[in-house]
RNA sequence: GGUCCGGUAGCUCAGCUGGAUAGAGCAUCAGCCUUCUAAGCUGAGGGUCAUUGGUUCGAAUCCAAUCCGGAUCACCA
């Protein structure tokens, strides 16, 4: 139980005790205390005076009786400013938290029983992967984690988008013009030679336009009729049909993209339970739109096309099967969702996909809902917004894309320059040096991009780069470094004797923070966001590292001190570990 | 145009289930390495919380309107 709910109990018992009608902490609020005042926590008093018809001053002063005569463990001392009325919880308290903090299971949770689903990265399989993509392989990897802590078993999954239009593209212009260059004989890795000829389609295209517009045809029109345009739809014609030497080519140059996907995966350290690939789930869905017909969820217009009329919730009527009965994204959106459950009795299922798809979720969500697909009312998206340049969006066009892949070796790289510079790796072997260049380059790097609001677009600026110092993954992963370093000098550590001195006010600052760690996991839970656990890593380093500066462990006034100190380290040492975990983020023991 | 999201320091972001004097980092300036790793610590300057009105004892936070920015409203995915 957290403090906060011992205090709340506190305060209910004594209220109703002394007003003799029920109250809850529905009734006030309890906020953690300013640093300028004294105290711990405060009681808000002010939505309390109505209800009993007390003055501040009147109200305060019986509450403090109260929690003083009753609950003299908990609280040492109370102070009444207008209608706050902060109090003090005892050391003996905080003290008490110390051995359950230590407990390498603090801040999960027992087994929930609840399954739930992780859908994150879904890239198409004409290009590489971008800056965008980064953003979106990192949330759905730290949600699944913390989701995993929060007791549920999770299954991360990733459905390929390796059939349409955008792949013939890029097959067609290496037909062309790829001269049967492949990542072998070129040397550059699968996803990126697929992207070149996805760039070169791009090319030709525009090209064919100007030239259809130069001999007098219209732009719209042009672009429908461009040669190259109409032999990729063509060739996606051909796919369909299955015609067996695009169907081995397509095989092929996907195969190429897949080997370079999974080797930035690997950079990243992220995984999948469970891959999905369009061209293996398009098809499905078709069978529901005709089960949602006889329901009457469906209906049918006169040329043949299903659509649903979601008019009443506000949106649009919404095509889910074409005129020619062919199905259309989220017909087979839908037809996953149901396998997703049959195939693993999922509890909730959660897409991690750009704020773009906004709309195109809600309809997915509640097209689920009255087809009464099970646990439909627990789809969620988690939404997040664009990562832009300060110059505005990436544009592919312009060659303002920020690769993924040229992304993660200029991290590892600064991460080395930096290192270097500061010439504290003696020590260090060739592979242990290689090994902390990436645990602190991608530390830079995840930690930049989860520690904003997933709901909001976020500016990255290439110039100024990610940066090392302040509020960063590698202060963090420094924090937790120097604090091993003063473990390994300390040898065994005595196990928590009784304290006599009180706590100093850099030492409760810790107990306080340490002690809010399982409310961070499980709030970061609830509401899919892992920038709240970015944040509260953050200001426990930082309030560790005044700590570290003020007071000293090993040179402590007392043997008391020491030990007890000893213990704040190791402890701060292993939330900081486990909240940079949950991120995706090694900590290192040197640095 | 309809719907949805956002607007907080020069820049990037917290705070938004209403509470005390709106906080960090970067950048700028001034200090701190004979003592546990200075990727650190301490301090200073920097704000019309987009605007206006409303609700309230109290509003950056809730409501309404307006302005600005973005997304979306395909028989694309």
């Amino acid at each position: 139980m957290s403090v906060v709910k011992h205090i709340q109990a506190a305060v209910n018992i004594s209220l109703t005790k002394i007003f003799n009608q029920p109250f809850t902490e529905k009734d006030y609020q309890i906020n953690q205390i300013k640093e300028d005042f004294k105290g711990d926590y405060s009681i808000v008093l002010f939505s309390l005076l109505k209800k009993t018809g007390l003055s501040p001053k009147e109200l305060g002063d019986k509450l403090v009786d109260y929690l003083k005569r009753d609950y003299q463990n908990l609280f040492s001392g109370f102070e009444l400013i207008k209608g706050f009325l902060n109090v003090e919880i005892n050391d003996v308290f905080w003290l008490e938290i110390l051995p359950a903090a230590s407990n390498e299971n603090f801040g999960s949770q027992q087994p929930s029983g609840r399954k739930s689903m992780v859908e994150y990265a879904s890239p198409n399989t004409n290009k590489p992967l971008h800056l965008g993509h980064l953003r979106n392989i990192f949330l759905g990897w730290s949600v699944a984690e913390i989701l995993k802590a929060n007791g549920n078993e999770v299954f991360k999954t990733c459905i390929v988008n390796d059939r349409g239009i955008h792949i013939c593209k890029s097959m067609i212009a290496w037909l062309r013009f790829g001269g049967g260059e492949t990542p072998q004989s070129s040397g550059i890795k699968g996803d990126h030679l697929v992207g070149k000829y996805y760039v070169k389609f791009n090319e030709i295209y525009k090209a064919q336009i100007a030239d259809l517009e130069q001999g007098g045809m219209s732009t719209p029109e042009a672009e429908k009729e461009a040669p190259i345009m109409l032999e990729a739809q063509q060739m996606l014609l051909d796919w369909e049909t299955g015609k067996p030497d695009i169907i081995e080519l397509w095989k092929k140059m996907n195969g190429w993209v897949y080997a370079g996907f999974d080797e930035t995966y690997k950079q990243t350290g992220s995984d999948f339970d469970k891959t999905y690939y369009e061209s293996e789930t398009y098809l499905l869905g078709k069978e529901i739109v005709q089960m949602g017909l006889d329901k009457g969820v469906f209906y049918k217009k006169q040329d043949g096309s299903v659509w649903i009329d979601l008019t009443a919730e506000g949106l649009d009527e919404k095509l889910v099967l074409r005129k020619d009965g062919t199905s259309v994204y989220i017909t087979q959106d839908i037809g996953l969702a149901l396998q997703k459950y049959q195939q693993f009795g999922i509890d909730e299922n959660i897409y991690v996909i750009g704020d773009e798809q906004n709309y195109h979720m809600k309809v997915l969500k509640l097209i689920c809902q009255k087809l009464n697909i099970p646990n439909a009312d627990n789809i969620f998206h988690l939404s997040y917004g664009m990562v832009e340049l300060p110059s505005g969006k990436m544009k592919s066009r312009e060659g303002t894309v920020v690769d993924a892949d040229d992304m993660i070796s200029e991290m590892i790289s600064t991460a080395e320059k930096h290192t270097t510079a500061l010439g504290k790796t003696a020590g260090f072997n060739e592979e242990e040096l290689k090994a902390l260049f990436h645990t602190l380059g991608l530390g830079a790097m995840k930690f930049y991009l989860l520690r904003v609001d997933p709901k909001k677009r976020m500016i990255f600026n290439p110039e100024e780069s990610i940066d090392f110092h302040g509020f960063t993954g590698p202060f963090i992963q420094y924090t937790h470094a120097r604090i091993k370093s003063i473990i390994r000098k300390a040898g065994e550590i005595p196990p928590l004797a009784s304290c006599t001195q009180p706590l100093l006010p850099q030492e409760k600052t810790l107990a306080i923070t340490i002690e809010q760690f399982p409310v961070v996991v499980q709030q970061s839970a609830a509401e899919l966001n892992p920038s709240f656990l970015a944040n509260y890593i953050y200001q426990l380093a930082k309030q560790f590292n005044s700590f570290y500066t003020d007071l000293s462990v090993l040179n402590a006034e007392s043997e008391e001190k020491k030990i007890l100190r000893l213990h704040f380290s190791v402890i701060t040492a292993q939330v900081l570990k486990k909240g940079l975990n949950l991120l995706g983020i090694s900590a290192p023991e040197r640095m």
